[in-house]
DNA sequence: CTTGACAACTGGACCGGTTAAGGTAGTTTT
DNA sequence: AAAACTACCTTAACCGGTCCAGTTGTCAAG
């Protein structure tokens, strides 16, 4: 049997409900005196408080969920979980993984049912969860996500990220380049929308309309494509939708002994495992903590003042993407003589 | 305000007790009728079974911890956490990340305030949780870790997976065989202990006692000195203590342009990052799915019968590993002519 | 001496379920 | 027809805190 308050009462000869003032520290409810006979019978017993029985009677669990709708593989991709952990532990929340398997009605009863005091959801969206949130008034934050409804939400500046991208690799000398994206990322992230208009947008303006290449297909299929092209006709330089689409095309171009680095020039989004590719690829860095940070900043004052979600100070926070050049991207290399 | 079973109680007109058997299905204590009508008016209400309040009256929580120490790092690396997630799914649990930051005493009333019902706990171990979950009797199982204190433990065969590493390799005609363990590795993982020893033994007893060749210090170190040895002297094949030290290796070894798949084969452990290399690497895989499966089946056991934990019938579990041919290991280069 | 203010503490209700024990029919046993 | 049994429902206690509304005692002001 664990030590209650109320046997520190008994220990001490009070009420519990002076043990509980004395153990919050609440001001000018106890005498010093007291306080400091209860503080010392509390240690000298091993008190605990009872987590279950004060987040029942405050009926708030300082616990927010995490929602996400792949459960063998969308942690492993991500670093946000670590940065989420981090930042909630400062303000004492902690962290609970909410597998979406299926429609909302599943399992959506578990944002409800109090073990959570509010969420952050992730790519993707499980169906219906935003009609779902806004209908339970349950403090929610999508985190790298858009959306029209009036949920919060943080995400990444992708046109200028491509910007930036496109703007290095001219930078180097290279007009003939390509966007490629694989057709799983294609069809799962609609950031590959904006990044796409975006690459379009951005060699328009440069003058290289007539260089704008759409790579697709499955990645070996278009590595085969781009190696039968003639060397002086195909792009010099490749950006990937992200650093996984990056790396898949690296391998299936190798499969063709073109080399990243020495037969042309590629580069990714997000800076997830672009770091760890040999030569280490250059990115766009999606900066994961401070995404984190910014949820975790939006998502407690949501549950602070909930009354605040009828007309949201802050609905959409938009964070700057960040250019890491590394070793795949060199100038394009001259024609052979 | 929430429905509670007292509403549907006053609107069915019978006690809330009833409501609560009907809802829990508590056969021969209520009728039929009864259960139907309170079961309709629940569903007709919106009701949901408050999380908070049931955990209290139950003094269960039906979460468990996950102990980490590596607040940004640790979580990208592993792929452990969602396959935890999925099997504690199935048994209704869910999982809670408890960053350990500093010694036990800052964080480890977090494991005793009812929040958790167990935990896991994975490397490093944070400095005195092992006495701590004795102590206070924690339901602990440690997962890819080894231990003498008497905590539930999964790992892996280690010694078995590198026995399957230079099989392979010798199979290939590789006697030049060389292991390499980063200086950070070598500190934390003391896995590396046992790989080490066991790569000197089977070395040994294929007779290639002479052909023993430790790899130590910085990578970049390490590659230059293995690139300064004469080509037909230095190993053919290198053995990483992981799949992120030997993603380390190549890339130092290619700014002195000696390719993996070209100049010589290397391989590594864990098959988390292997997949991704260009070339694939070949690895030796510990199947996380797998260990996430006993760790969850031995904590749930230990929690449902907690007095197991003075004569625990299954306290260490041995899984094997499982060699992963890809294309960074071939024959041994025929010397030149 | 009375009154008011204030500090320090207590009584009681409450959060929303679960569980054991008790009661009241109706049915079966003897 | 009385006793025993069973099915079904209710009463009461409990889980361990928090918080509001008193109550008591002390001291200064009127």
């Amino acid at each position: 049997m664990a030590v209650t308050i109320q046997h520190i009462a008994e220990r001490v000869g009070v009420s519990k409900q002076a043990v509980s003032y004395a153990l919050n520290n609440r001001q000018g409810q106890v005498s010093e005196a007291t306080r400091t006979k209860i503080l010392a019978a509390a240690q000298d017993m091993g008190y605990q408080a009872n987590w279950r029985a004060r987040s029942f009677a405050k009926q708030r669990s300082n616990i927010v969920g995490l929602v996400y709708s792949r459960p063998r593989q969308y942690l492993e991709q991500t670093q946000i979980v670590p940065s989420l952990v981090h930042w909630l532990a400062e303000m004492d929340y902690e962290l609970l993984l909410i597998p979406a398997a299926g429609p909302v009605e599943n399992w959506g009863h578990k944002l409800r049912d109090g073990r959570v005091d509010g969420c952050f959801v992730s790519h993707p969206v499980p169906v219906g969860l935003d009609r779902f949130v806004l209908e339970h008034r349950l403090p929610t934050v999508l985190a790298n996500l858009r959306s029209e409804r009036s949920i919060p939400q943080v995400y990444f500046d992708d046109a200028d990220g491509m910007r930036q991208a496109v703007e290095h690799l001219r930078g180097l000398g290279h007009t003939r380049i390509a966007y490629y994206c694989s057709p799983k990322s294609e069809g799962e992230h609609y950031s590959n929308d904006v990044r796409r208009d975006a690459y379009v947008a951005e060699m328009k303006r440069a003058g290289l309309d007539n260089q704008v290449t759409q790579i697709v297909g499955q990645t070996d299929d278009a590595a085969a494509a781009f190696a039968s092209q003639p060397r002086d006709a195909r792009p010099t330089a490749v950006i990937a939708y992200n650093d996984s689409d990056a790396i898949m095309l690296q391998r299936a171009l190798w499969r063709h002994d073109l080399l990243i680095g020495r037969d042309l020039s590629l580069m990714g989004f997000n800076d997830d495992a672009s770091r760890d590719a040999t030569p280490p690829l250059t990115t766009v860095a999606l900066p994961q903590d401070e995404l984190a940070r910014h949820c975790v900043d939006l998502l407690l004052d949501r549950i602070a003042t909930p009354e605040a979600a009828d007309d949201p100070p802050r609905l959409r926070m938009v964070l700057d993407e960040k250019l890491i050049v590394r070793e795949s991207t060199l100038p394009p290399p001259v024609a052979a003589p």
